[in-house]
DNA sequence: TAGCGACATAACGTGCTAGTTATGTCGCTA
DNA sequence: TAGCGACATAACTAGCACGTTATGTCGCTA
């Protein structure tokens, strides 16, 4: 993650009021989403179908900006009896934040 | 800049490997730039001639990376002698890092 | 094992980004 | 004051981001 190349990818999975959004509600999953029969919310996040509807917009959309997420690495994703769990990957947020601190 | 939305636009300003790399060469303009006739590098920054050249697009092109980066506040601009310096908004800077830092 | 529910993928439209060339503006200078 | 050099703006094109609807995949369960 020392190169230009790769912060702007994280910089890219960031600039996005709906992900920034997300990043702010998985801080705290019980708080702000539904009670969860299985998972966690502690320990699992949040699952995708809560996200995307408290997104407000369809299913396929919010499931996108959750592998932007993923695929930058911000986000943990926990399969689990057929649904997805998304937490936050706080080890790589310290680390994005580290390095914007060097531009 | 507290609120999500404008969060959203310093990273979508930053999120180009372009404009990151004219941040990088603006931390010592006078190592990376060739020497000015006016304009103190120290104190002015490198005019967009140079920026331009050195970004190997073309000058309408790399005065746009310029404005975005001007437009978002983290470069400052000063008109001199018919050219145009740019250097860095350090404070700009520090407050993003301060923010990115709460994500 | 048939069906359903959750999520992923495909296909498509639309607006924005970033590049180009062409042209405009405007201060400096000969 | 005529011309030139530096930068801005206009107009256009190609590619990507993000939204939609439709469809596929696959584990769970009745």
């Amino acid at each position: 993650m020392t190169s230009l190349v790769d912060l702007e990818a994280v910089l890219k999975a960031l600039a996005s009021e709906r992900r920034l959004q997300i990043l702010e509600w998985l801080k705290d999953p019980a708080s702000n989403f539904p009670p969860q029969e299985h998972g966690d919310p502690e320990e699992h996040g949040a699952c995708n179908q809560f996200i995307v509807e408290k997104l407000g917009v369809s299913q396929p959309a919010g499931s996108r900006h959750l592998k932007v997420l993923t695929d930058a690495g911000l986000v943990i994703p926990t399969r689990r009896k057929g649904w997805v769990y998304y937490r936050r990957n706080e080890a790589a947020l310290a680390e994005v934040s580290a390095v914007v601190a060097t531009i």
